[in-house]
DNA sequence: TATGAATGAGAATTCATTCAT
DNA sequence: TATGAATGAATTCTCATTCAT
């Protein structure tokens, strides 16, 4: 009579536990043994979730990924004012801000273990997606959402390396006041 | 009377190597065996001009720092046009922007090697330079030099990271249009 | 349910061949790799049961410490006579001998590796334990003790450095024959 | 013209510092660097001097020898009278005792690092000397000599180990006294 | 004679992975 | 399914030794 575990559950609350270790301490300076320890469980164990440790980081990219684009659509649903879906996603950024410092963090360590391809393809996605996703919610042309991107990519960047210059809610302010009175130029 | 070499020089060559090694592989997946090889020397050696591994990734941003500053100020010298400079400033970050990319992931090696103040501090001297600088040099406030970096900071991430969607070239010329224009009607 | 072992039982088997090992090679001389190999397991394994190089000497010195306490303990319980007691230590001399020189080779080694209040500790420790067992024993005063302590150091010293001119067998009958006549003395 | 040197002065001054630095530290824990510091030259000088680093070792106990014999023969020298002399010699070894703590390291190092019968050869000549210098010195026979040595070694090695209980100087004087009776009694 | 730069073998230690229980 | 003991390759670092100057 076997236990019964609910193997997915398991297998993401590992996940999330290495989100958070990977980003502060490098995926490559994290040892099984310490995710072992980290996670509660034994290498043995982990050895039955994932195929080895690569296996870790590539689940754990998918899984992120995921978890992202069905939040994105679940805050957007069922706003249809412009203005107030801007609204929603400044406030959005300001509090979710450190995880995508993880997230960048996790695509760097990606690219750098995968080195080839695969990596491109999984971040190519994820960036494609917000590029239409705010193209369409936000009402803006997709040259301007990929400004507007890049942009966040940046604000994520530098108030991961030097939160005290660059203020991440400041810095997000200006922006939002920025495509707002663009809204209205592009309502009158 | 002991074999003459040239100290510096030879430690900037391998300081030089290493900085694409890093970039490219990540600190911790480099092993010293292996810049020794690729630079040519012995593990012994390296250990004559470092004090230990994480001593190179030190001596390196320390060196790249100073680098990249001096680099800088020589490109601005003796040049006195606003519009002369904006154009120099954009064809060097075409012409660089590998090398940014490079300095990024050092600092992202270099934060989570040292995780602590030390790297900050590194970081946070880089950016409080290249702040004010353009602010000087495009005579634009230093709130807008923040922006100004900001976006170039997501320029290099992005390019880095999704280099197909994200084309550097194109994004530079935007933002070197933007600000022309943004020059023109402070003349006004 | 991991694979059962007896922890200890292994620990202090690799123990007991280290205590042979380290005597005749010296702690510094004898590497990781080869006390793996003379003991049947990996260098892995050894870091399995010891914390690192300098904790095996630590738990070595330790081990054998309390084993010979033991054995002097049990060797002398029970036996009343004066006599009898001295026969039986001078025997016990004669047939440990060599392992006494292992115990002052690792002493050293001690002392030397630690450098400092922990070795002479842990070595005080043990000579007055011999004293005050010997005082007790053979019914003679502390300062005799100490000097039946004394020269027997330097039986298994020069026995160990010179063991073609000093003979400790011949030497340990000499001994037993003085202490025999103050013995007789003392009853008279 | 080169540079005129006083070889066999440089030789022994670097001599007398490792007796100091391998008697502490233990030679295989002393690197060459560490010598060259300490004697104040460097690796390449010391390697003029010396063949190896057991050349080093070697000529080490060959010199140490020798000063031994020699002033302890200068020390003798025309005094007559055995009651000067015992009190010469247990002077001597008050004053000399962490010197002949030093010896018995070196000839454990020794022993250790040539593994052979060189060793064992070198250090019976030793005890050989001494046994029939003290025989002589103290007019007692072989015998008892062979035990004054022994118990002298006895009192270097534990002063050595624990030198809060074994104090040498205390045991010397006991020392002392029991042979100036056995001379009285002798004479008489 | 004197120096210390250069070397690579070998040291201690860590680590992903396997496997008996 | 879960555990952690076992492994040995690979890592960082040290060291005796050589050699150009």
């Amino acid at each position: 009579m076997p236990k019964i575990v609910d193997h997915d559950h398991i297998r993401e609350k590992i996940l999330e536990r290495c989100f958070s270790i990977f980003s502060s301490k490098g995926y490559s300076n994290v040892s099984i043994r310490e995710i072992a320890k980290e996670t509660g469980t034994s290498t043995g164990t982990l050895y039955h979730y994932f195929k080895n440790k690569e296996d870790i980081l590539e689940q754990l990219f998918v899984y992120i990924r995921k978890k992202n684009f069905n939040r994105y659509l679940k805050m957007i649903e069922g706003v249809d004012s412009v203005e107030e879906r801007l609204e929603l996603i400044t406030s959005f950024w300001k509090n979710h801000i450190e995880e995508y410092q993880h997230l960048i963090l996790l695509a760097i360590d990606y690219k750098r273990t995968k080195s080839g391809e695969d990596a491109i393809h999984g971040f190519h996605d994820f960036m494609e997606f917000y590029i239409n996703a705010l193209s369409e919610t936000l009402n803006i042309s997709v040259q301007t959402a990929k400004m507007l991107v890049t942009y966040l990519m940046g604000l994520v960047l530098t108030s991961l390396l030097v939160p005290g210059i660059m203020k991440a809610d400041e810095q997000i302010n200006v922006l939002h006041e920025l495509l707002r009175l663009q809204q209205e130029e592009g309502i009158k």
